[in-house]
DNA sequence: GACAAAATAGCACGATCGTTCGTTTTTTGA
DNA sequence: TCAAAAAACGAACGATCGTGCTATTTTGTC
């Protein structure tokens, strides 16, 4: 069985529609207003989303913005939407070009920290919008746990698949792994964002390879990519 | 003997009972509204916070409310105040009653997770005033990150000691320690609180044996706390 | 119990928010 | 080219926000 794609299913209907670039001028602009959007909510967080501010930086009117929503609920879940897109072509579809197992898992966490680190400048509204909706229920919230949990849940799958090919010690708790990893980059997020702790990267790609060093197999332990 | 005064009431009393020495009416008052404030502020951020909510939940006035800060960023410095002082009552004095080294590492992480399990239900605002504030300058922004770093300085100087005291490897890296344990943390409040993942807290328990695993004297391993 | 001071209430202000509605402009397809 | 459809605008709404005023009530002291 091959892992394809994350688990969670987007536009469906924008598949076959690649080859005429010619988008109606509707998507257009809509998909500007959610680049836009997703600049904003990364520093300001999605809660802090203004449809006001976002008609001023689009050169539009309060109303042309909404309009293309029709409620700022949908705004929000349509940024949650292009923001998964995005982490899901930068950080998990260029790993499946490395081989199943460690190698997989180190490539997983060598996208996931560059883009962490390029976040550490702007914001990361998976980190965000966590604590935003932790306590929130509805749709917006169910979009960001589902996409939060579908990364997750890939990362998870390339632990076990390298437990199961023997890179990996054969008493690996995968899920305890998995939580070691997410914390660490929590952590990293954390001190260097919010605390301004300079070595913060360095402190987290150096806790990767202590958790590494507890679960993978001694005679498999490849050397940590070069820097 | 003459009856002295105990520095700590032996069982918890009302705040506003009559034994209190004197208050003028006015902190006390102001005691309460922080109080709630912090309750509040618990739930939906500091940003959240706003001054006519509070008033209801305190059956007064907005404007009576508001007199007793000026100003709603000097409402929320004062939370942040509250929250770290019971954030120090509850998980660093106590730690003090263990001898130094080792024993008092694991009885202030011990307090720590105590602290936090409980905030589960609630939110901790030193995790969700870090995401709302690490971007925006100012007071209130101050008074959190000096929080802050004030506890993780005295869990570094615990883990230092501990190392001092040949509890812990010579080569023990203490900032990289408590950068572990710190991202632990972060990982069980994300994954409990947000993603309602069970069992967050035992694999927040092991992590914590796993980096201390890596980190302590084989022969000084003590049993971890019995349960 | 009187009196100054402190605490609280009541009211209104300007600003911003999401949203609605009717109108005008632009795009689209035959 | 032209009419229908889509997109964008502009003004207004009700609500909520922090905050500044001036009264009114409550408190603490002789």
């Amino acid at each position: 069985m091959v892992a394809t794609k994350l688990s969670i299913a987007p536009h469906p209907e924008r598949t076959f529609a690649a080859a005429a670039p010619a988008l109606p001028k509707g998507q257009q602009t809509r998909a500007a207003i959610v680049d836009a959007a997703l600049g904003l909510a990364s520093h300001i967080g999605l809660e802090g989303l203004s449809i006001g501010a976002l008609a001023e930086l689009m050169h539009m009117s309060k109303s042309g913005v909404f309009s293309h929503f029709g409620s700022r609920e949908e705004l929000q879940i349509s940024v949650v939407r292009e923001y998964y897109h995005r982490f899901e072509q930068e950080v998990f579809v260029p790993a499946l070009d490395e081989p199943r197992g460690l190698p997989r898992v180190r490539a997983l966490f060598a996208n996931w920290m560059k883009r962490v680190s390029l976040e550490l400048q702007s914001g990361c509204i998976f980190i965000s919008g966590a604590v935003e909706f932790d306590d929130r229920p509805g749709p917006v919230r169910d979009a960001l746990a589902s996409s939060v949990q579908a990364w997750l849940a890939a990362f998870y799958r390339a632990i076990v698949l390298a437990r199961e090919l023997g890179h990996l010690r054969a008493d690996t708790d995968e899920r305890q792994m998995a939580f070691e990893i997410h914390g660490l980059i929590l952590g990293l997020h954390y001190e260097d964002r919010f605390l301004k702790n300079p070595g913060s990267i360095e402190r987290a790609l150096l806790a990767f390879e202590n958790i590494l060093q507890r679960y993978v197999q001694s005679s498999d332990l490849a050397a940590p990519t070069q820097r």
